[in-house]
DNA sequence: ATTATCTATAGATCTATAGATAATGC
DNA sequence: ATTATCTATAGATCTATAGATAATGC
């Protein structure tokens, strides 16, 4: 019998791969790398799932191209001396919505797959601790840098991923707050005319 | 032909039903609980792969045993005004090793199954937090347990799964020495009658 | 006789590719 | 003519189960 062929898509390869992209970034987001199949991307992207290999090559390099899609409107997307709170933010909010960036959810969903974990700590680790490094001269900034976005990324994770309570009933405002007071004490600038220190 | 056959074990149901849970202890720690086959487990514990269902169940109902067991241990297993450290320096160390308890890894590396996530959702990140909470007299005593707990959750991620540097290779002891500085901040008594605190 | 252990496989995935089809650009 | 899109499927998983085999306990 004559099954009812998908109607085939207008020409638009730059569409197209956006729209892979962006069916990409809602979903690894919602549910992870593993979790998330081409299939379902394809399917949201409204492309046929065939296309997802001639434009990425593999699901993996497809991840790869959202997370540093994603990362770079974080990082250079405001005032760096706001780049802590931005970040935190980020991983907090779970608006996986609509024109804007998508959080850091996808990627706190994503830590339990090797390849995906990889990623995340040649690429975007290195580049997210190096910011918040620059705000302390402490002999061990990249170490307190990187206990700083552990937190981060833990709160992230049990807030938005998890959805622990009360923590993911809280708002914001008040997470924030806990989190920059304590924060400032590790990644704090002992000016060096002879400021105090802890 | 006459393929050689798996020798047929002893019976010992006891013994068995040990081996897959500290096969699976091992290998969710590794791995994670996606990553991990039922039919590694079963190989490891060098028992066949169908009694694997026979005793627990399900995949994810072994997955619940191994979580409960290891941490009662933990959190019973010492005294009560350390187990902060305790927990902290069970997601650092990553021996997964031989006879004694698992360390948390494996609860770390499965946040993004959607099934694990219930699991420590529900019954293990209750039980940890509620026994941080105790640790302070704020009136926000469980949000407050819940940021410590993602505080300790999120540098366990990053040390031990993601293994990032310098986190990756730094001593514990001073990983442990900065968090529970920054932590005493946040679970610190405020005695009713005034002394002094942490 | 009971039941722990093992074999074999159903059934349900999922990624990736080869090659057919058809819309565009020259 | 070129190449974006689509169909169909190979090939490789993985969980779970039905039923055969054999070790134990009475």
């Amino acid at each position: 019998m004559c099954e009812d062929r998908q109607s085939r898509r207008r020409r638009d390869p730059a569409a197209t791969r956006t729209a892979l992209l962006r069916a990409a970034g809602e979903l690894f987001a919602e549910r992870g790398f593993d979790q998330t199949t081409v299939r379902e991307v394809a399917s949201r992207a409204e492309v046929n799932q065939a296309l997802l290999f001639r434009y990425f090559g593999s699901k993996q390099e497809l991840f790869a191209e959202v997370l540093s899609h994603n990362s770079e409107a974080l990082l250079d997307g405001g005032s760096p001396e706001e780049l802590p709170r931005r970040i935190l933010e980020s991983v907090l909010s779970e608006h996986v919505g609509a024109g804007t960036e998508h959080t850091l959810v996808a990627l706190l969903r994503s830590f339990s797959d090797e390849r995906a974990a990889r990623l995340l700590r040649d690429e975007l680790g290195g580049a997210y601790a190096e910011r918040l490094a620059r705000f302390t001269d402490a002999p061990d900034a990249e170490l307190r840098a990187d206990l700083v976005l552990a937190w981060f990324f833990g709160v992230g994770m049990m807030r938005s991923v998890l959805r622990k309570s009360p923590l993911a009933e809280a708002p914001t405002e008040v997470v924030v707050d806990h989190l920059m007071r304590a924060v400032s004490l590790l990644l704090e600038k002992n000016s060096p005319t002879g400021g105090d220190e802890d």
